[in-house]
DNA sequence: CGCGCAAACAACCATAGGGTTGTACAAGCT
DNA sequence: AGCTTGTACAACCCTATGGTTGTTTGCGCG
């Protein structure tokens, strides 16, 4: 409905799609091309390459305009965006809570050891 | 198309509203009923109270079900869901761009000093 | 008891989202 | 030159979303 939308609001949108997750983490494991992205996805092509323009609106990926593959890279930069509001905002019911620096160390504990349990 | 949606996607879903990050935010101040979380927002009360729904929905809040009004407030849990996932993933970048621990620092230490100076 | 208010439910509308098929186009191979 | 491959574009379908108005319902109160 909002014609324009917001950074942030995209970036979230963006990420609330376990595909476009999903292609995140492959993409986090180094470029790939939209042909082998798609391949694990019981989908078409143009349903990964519809993903794909979401992930690049949000500024989460950029392409590499090269000719004939056109691999995909991750722009980590507008996840801070994503990061920095919820942790901005955790702060507050934290304090509430008294429970904010828990929460934190042990993310980042989590962050060191494993390298992705959930789920 | 998802029948059932994942937590994740719930989550970052309810997050993609700029309207709904508002009444989050009012929220982390304390309770609030519907019509006060409706007020300055320019729309009708039932619209807020879908809003509230789809937050309800993704556990980001919880209602006291207090006859006439029904506040409502936060539940942080979940939002450790998403923020986990982020974070997890972000460590992937941050080792490759090799910044890990300066973006959660900074992001830490800004929780301490600056309540939203972003936005 | 009846009024009034807070919130939800219901029906509806318009648009966005995720998917499909089918087609076009641009580069590389032979 | 002509086929094949990788990707994008277009049109279409169905469902979800965000909003509206109009109508309950459920409580508190004079």
């Amino acid at each position: 409905m909002a014609v324009v939308e917001d950074e942030l609001s995209l970036v979230f949108s963006a990420l609330a799609d376990p595909t476009r997750r999903a292609i995140l983490e492959r993409l986090a494991h180094g470029e790939a091309t939209v042909n082998q992205l798609a391949e694990p996805f019981a989908m078409t092509q143009q349903a990964v390459s519809k993903h794909l323009k979401v992930l690049e609106r949000a500024h989460l990926i950029s392409r590499t305009r090269t000719a004939q593959s056109r691999p995909c890279v991750l722009d980590a930069e507008h996840l801070d965006a994503a990061v920095g509001w919820i942790a901005r905002h955790r702060r507050i019911w934290a304090d509430r809570h008294d429970r904010l620096d828990e929460h934190l160390a042990a993310l980042r504990a989590g962050q060191r050891q494993d390298g992705g349990t959930t789920r």
